[in-house]
DNA sequence: TATCATAGTATGGTATACCATATTACCAAT
DNA sequence: ATTGGTAATATGGTATACCATACTATGATA
């Protein structure tokens, strides 16, 4: 999330001719050092969006310690951000476990998505600029390749970023953090639907739609995009999860 | 946000027939140990949220642990977890001080809660059941009887026991816990819009409103009824972050 | 007097050791 | 087989020490 550019943009690029750049005499160094914290952080939660920690499997702290080599304090501090995106429980006496997600939880943060993404693709559809079309067709086009991957993390990052680009452009950015924190809670969920929607070409096309009826600027069009992608989008998640809860019994698995 | 009932509510209501009631002979205790944890986030929130550290105060350490009484690990996982709740921001190499909020974050911030307090309202229309209006009845006095109260904090209460009322009926539990996340954010100036509208009668003429278009089982009206409800807390927001940038330079002041 | 340098102080970041408690598993005894 | 106890494990909570950095104040030098 935060980029590694300590240094302004010329660290030292004009050592002999001193002060002979017009504007801004030196650009203020905002150095960003990324504390040891900010790693771990970033390092936990992926290994949980990408299912290297199974939903209901528990985080105990001091194994963890020595997996990444940084002390509890560290563990401990991360586990309680990752608490409050909602990625970790606590349980009572137990310690913290990766979040298990149930149809009902689900369901509720696809109509909370369908809400938000929809209003952000309407007001990108009347407020994009000029140089914003190129790069929401690189955007799909990205999402074009990847869906012949093998990865399936990287059709997953295709299609946030294809999103990212339209609540950005909308000036959401508050609700993209919302939208970005619920994905995180239905990673597993939007990989399985993603690959299985990447076998027959709906997902694309319908992302295809939000996507002309945006450079249209045709809002009403977005909108319902947006509705339709999503709906199919947790129409499939439904049918997992309803699979593994006749499974398992529990809800543990997704 | 967690009650305090340890225990069942009947602890042992029947002692001479034991066995006798029919399902289930024992209810399970579902103790929560309300942690220490606990307990700091709760108060420092709330010290937070009723403004007695300012925006922009710095949260030292040290200072804090003397005054709750706690160790400094606890204290820094406290404020890892109100980071993550936005209330929190971390400057490099200061630590942590109270979050501030400009113009810019509260408009999307009462954008998205248009969204979802819309569609909870429209929602809780169309499903709430029998023994609902009464409640939203009485939630709706005490917003009433909270308008003449000196304490600011009360009104602030009420109104949000009524949204909580609205988003539980209509089953929106992730979207209500966004909501009272992004509240807790704009919560001074929540304060401020709220008394001063509480003075003219327009604010509780609007809740009555959504009150209204709810329990007549109408979507719509009830949708449009928030709308004009935050609508105007927005504006009114608006006028007063504009006053704080002018009058100071930064936007500490909110 | 003005500037520079140095030391001191405050704070955040990190690591480690310790204790109390709750849970679990295992083992022994009846 | 059920009961009871004990040890192991893991967590919550605490205390402390160390280092790096930022700010401040004091004093020395030009």
């Amino acid at each position: 999330m935060i980029g590694q550019s300590y240094l302004s943009p010329e660290p030292n690029a004009d050592t002999k001719s001193l002060m002979k750049s017009s504007e801004p005499p030196l650009q203020k160094i905002d150095k960003a050092p990324q504390t040891l914290r900010d790693i771990v952080q970033d390092r936990l939660r992926e290994a949980i969006i990408d299912g290297r920690f199974a939903p209901g499997q528990r985080l105990v702290e001091r194994p963890l310690c020595d997996q990444l080599g940084v002390s509890r304090t560290v563990i401990r501090e991360t586990i309680r951000f990752l608490e409050a995106e909602g990625l970790v429980e606590i349980l009572p006496n137990r310690g913290p476990v990766v979040s298990t997600l149930d149809w009902a939880q689900a369901k509720q943060i696809y109509d909370v998505r369908l809400l938000l993404e929809g209003a952000a693709a309407a007001t990108c559809a009347q407020r994009h600029g000029q140089n914003f079309a190129p790069e929401l067709d690189r955007a799909l086009n990205y999402i074009k390749t990847a869906m012949g991957d093998t990865e399936w993390a990287n059709l997953l990052q295709a299609t946030t970023r294809f999103y990212e680009l339209i609540f950005k452009e909308a000036g959401h950015i508050v609700a993209w953090e919302i939208v970005q924190r619920l994905n995180g809670r239905i990673s597993r969920l939007r990989a399985l639907t993603l690959s299985t929607r990447s076998r027959d070409g709906k997902g694309l096309k319908q992302l295809t739609a939000i996507h002309d009826a945006i450079l249209s600027r045709d809002p009403n069009a977005a909108l319902q995009a947006v509705e339709t992608h999503i709906t199919a989008a947790a129409t499939a998640a439904q049918g997992f999860l309803k699979d593994a809860k006749a499974g398992l019994g529990k809800d543990l698995q997704l």
